[in-house]
This record gives C-alpha cells, sequence and structure tokens, in this order.
DNA sequence: ATTTTTTCGTAACTATAGGTACGAAAATAT
DNA sequence: ATATTTTCGTACCTATAGTTACGAAAAAAT
C-alpha cells in the first residue's frame, strides 16, 4: 500500500479537489442543491468543468461526495451524542444544544443538507440518492441503539423502538425545517424539548 | 354583478380551466413541482402552451393555482376538523384518521402537495410562495385556535401555544414526509399518536 | 531531444425549460 | 357581406443545464 500509487509521470495536478467539494457543500446547504449549477462550483473555484468532471464523474457524482462531506461534519457528531453512554436527560439536552447552535457565529448555514436533500430527492440522482439512504439508516440505527439502552435504564416509556426512532427523527427533521424557515432558535429549542420529553420517563 | 360579464363576442372558449387545474396539481402532487413541465400539461391536457399562459400567466401562475386547488380540496378539511367543536380526544382521532386514509382507494397520491412545495419553496416563483405563506398561517391560526379552546377544557398540557401549534404541525408535515417515504400507514399512524398525545391531557 | 503519460481548459454539443410573435379561426355586431 | 372581437395553436426564441471532444501543456522516462 503506497501512499501515493504512482503520480509521478504527468502534467502536475492542480484541481483543488478539497476545496471544490467545500464550496460544493456549503453551496447546496445554504442555496439548496437544484439551485446551484457545475458552472457556479466552477466559478467559484476557479475550475475547469471537465476538471470537474474528471473528478466526480457528473453532478450526481459531485452532489453525493458533498453529501459525504456533510455526513462527516455534522451528522456524525449526532451520531457521536446518541453513541456516548451517559444520563438520558442528558443526551436530549446536548442534541438540543448541537441542533440549536448559533449558525451565523460558526459560519455555517441554517437548516441540514441532509434534511434539505431528502426533500428533493426527486431530484437527484441514483449516487446521491443512495447516500442519502445510507445516511438514514445509520441515524434511525442510532436513535435505535440509544432507545435500546434508554429503556433498560427505564428511562424511556413503552413504546415500539421504530416507531420511537422515526418520532425523534421526525423532530429532528422538523426543527432542520423550522430553522431555516426562521424561526428563532428559543421557539425551536422549545418545540424539540416538547418532543423529546414526550418519550422519557423521570426516574 | 352579471355571471358573464360580457363574453358573447369572439371566438368561444375551448381551454378547459379545470381540467388543466386538476391534472396539475396531480401531477406536482405525485411527480414533485419540479419534474413536471407546462409541455407535459399541455401533452396530459391536449391543450396548447400559450393557451395555458393566457389563462394562467406563467409558470408560477399555474403552480399558484394548482395549490390553491389543493388547499380547497386537502388543507381546508383538515382546518375544518380543527374548527368542529368537539371532545379533545375526538378531534386528535379524527386529524389521524384524516392524515392516514388510504390514497389508493380515494385516488390520490401519497404526501401531501403543501407539504412537499413548502419544502421546495427554494424552487418556486413569488405568487406560488406567497400562497404557501397564507397557506401556513391559516393552519398554524387554526392550530392555534383549537389549542387555546382545549386549553380552557383543561385538556392541553401547559404549553406556550404559538410552541404547540408549531409542534403539532411538525407532527403534520413529519407525517406527510414518511407517508411519502413509504412507510406504512399504520406506523404513521403510531408516530402521529405519540405527538398528538403529549400535548394531550386525559380528564 | 524525443517520447510517453497525465492533466489541463477552451469551445463546443444536446436537451429541455420557460416564454412569445403572429396569423388563422370562430364567433357576434353592423 | 364586412368589420370587430376574442381565442386558437404552430413555430419559433432565449437561456441554461449537464456533458464532452480534442488539442495544448507540463511533467517524467527514454
Amino acid at each position: 500500500m503506497q501512499e501515493k500509487p504512482s503520480p509521478h509521470r504527468g502534467r502536475p495536478k492542480t484541481l483543488d479537489r478539497d476545496l471544490i467539494l467545500r464550496t460544493a457543500m456549503m453551496e447546496y446547504w445554504s442555496k439548496g442543491p437544484s439551485n446551484v449549477s457545475i458552472n457556479d462550483i466552477c466559478n467559484l473555484t476557479g475550475s475547469s468543468k471537465p476538471g470537474i468532471y474528471r473528478e466526480f464523474e457528473n453532478d450526481d457524482g459531485l452532489k453525493r461526495d458533498a453529501l459525504k462531506a456533510y455526513q462527516t461534519l455534522a451528522i456524525q457528531p449526532l451520531i457521536d451524542i446518541l453513541d456516548t453512554d451517559q444520563p438520558v436527560s442528558e443526551t436530549l439536552e446536548a442534541i438540543i444544544n448541537f441542533m440549536t447552535q448559533d449558525r451565523g457565529s460558526v459560519g455555517v448555514p441554517e437548516g441540514c443538507l441532509y434534511v434539505i436533500m431528502g426533500a428533493q430527492s426527486d431530484q437527484l440522482g441514483p449516487a446521491t440518492h443512495g447516500e442519502l439512504c445510507k445516511i438514514r439508516a445509520e441515524l434511525l440505527a442510532a436513535y435505535s441503539a440509544w432507545i435500546e439502552r434508554a429503556k433498560l435504564k427505564g428511562q424511556f416509556a413503552d413504546i415500539p423502538t421504530d416507531v420511537a426512532a422515526l418520532f425523534l427523527k421526525t423532530q429532528h427533521v422538523g426543527a432542520m425545517r423550522m430553522q431555516r424557515e426562521g424561526v428563532s432558535t428559543q421557539t425551536v429549542a422549545q418545540v424539540l424539548r416538547l418532543g423529546f420529553e414526550a418519550t422519557f420517563l423521570q426516574a
């Protein structure tokens, strides 16, 4: 296993894959995937169109990889919170904090690219769609595992795990949607708390 | 006030406004607004493109009027349920039944056109966007009024009305989203019940 | 120096979207 | 019969999306 397989010969690569990916992710996130063209990405990154096609194959491939980058940036941290073994109430607080943190100060757009793409999946190619399914499964699995553990602690209501997982995901998606529509952070947090506490049994 | 202002002279109108509107609504509803072009509507209804533009001004106008038709068909009945004065538990059951009724037998698509358009509002024109805002306000007002009445009966948890209204709308939107993603009617109903009962105080 | 390899980017191509110019058609009014 | 009014629909226009052909450029290998 070489780090660089054999890229010695030939014209050196100038295309900045990472810049393109970050730019694409931020643009899709803030403007919606259908409002961002390959041309836009070219202009914003100074790369050429064939360059992008060589690197990502096509529009669908770029969107899929941008979504992968988003999963690493914003979905995995949420899963990590769910995987952390701590009191139920603390997990809920951590999730609410994570979802309602001030976006402006962190320099990221409102809402959630995964939620946005999920709501517009009828306009996405098969690769992006596949990645979307993968993330959905991961998220539901993380919720389910957390619910099962909370049940063992006797801190979760007597609800079928799959139903509860879908319920929690509904709250999550709803919060991201409201945030994008301009509902105040405070209010979003209140709505989230209302939903999460509905499944929570005080010790 | 004449019924027909003065349409006596001139070539008689053959354009079937109602057919176009129904067709457009069903197409937008089942395929998503961005996957239906004016050309599609022409082919499906046998009308000409200029005819549609004369009647609806532009794409945005057609979408707005299709959304209006949808509001009459599927949103107003929900508002009517909320406006009906009956025990809280019965209203909740009526809403769940309404949202999870079998679509196939009624001959309408899964999901909700209002929810779909709301999730893709970044691709809609100002007219459709305006109509969306109107419907959102109507729905929130209906939820709020219902919540206030339930509070007076002592059957609603001590939650700020605006927060509760947003919470209920989150459950509504979530149910429509899940339905569209293929989650079973039974499961959707369970998730909905879970959300609605979280705000409900047994007498 | 020349060949080989790899990447580069200009300049196209194709398809489809929204939108319209304009003359023909079909009715009433004179 | 002619003029007037209204609607009709073919055939076009423009913009932009995704996508690619192809020759030039820049490096290593000979």
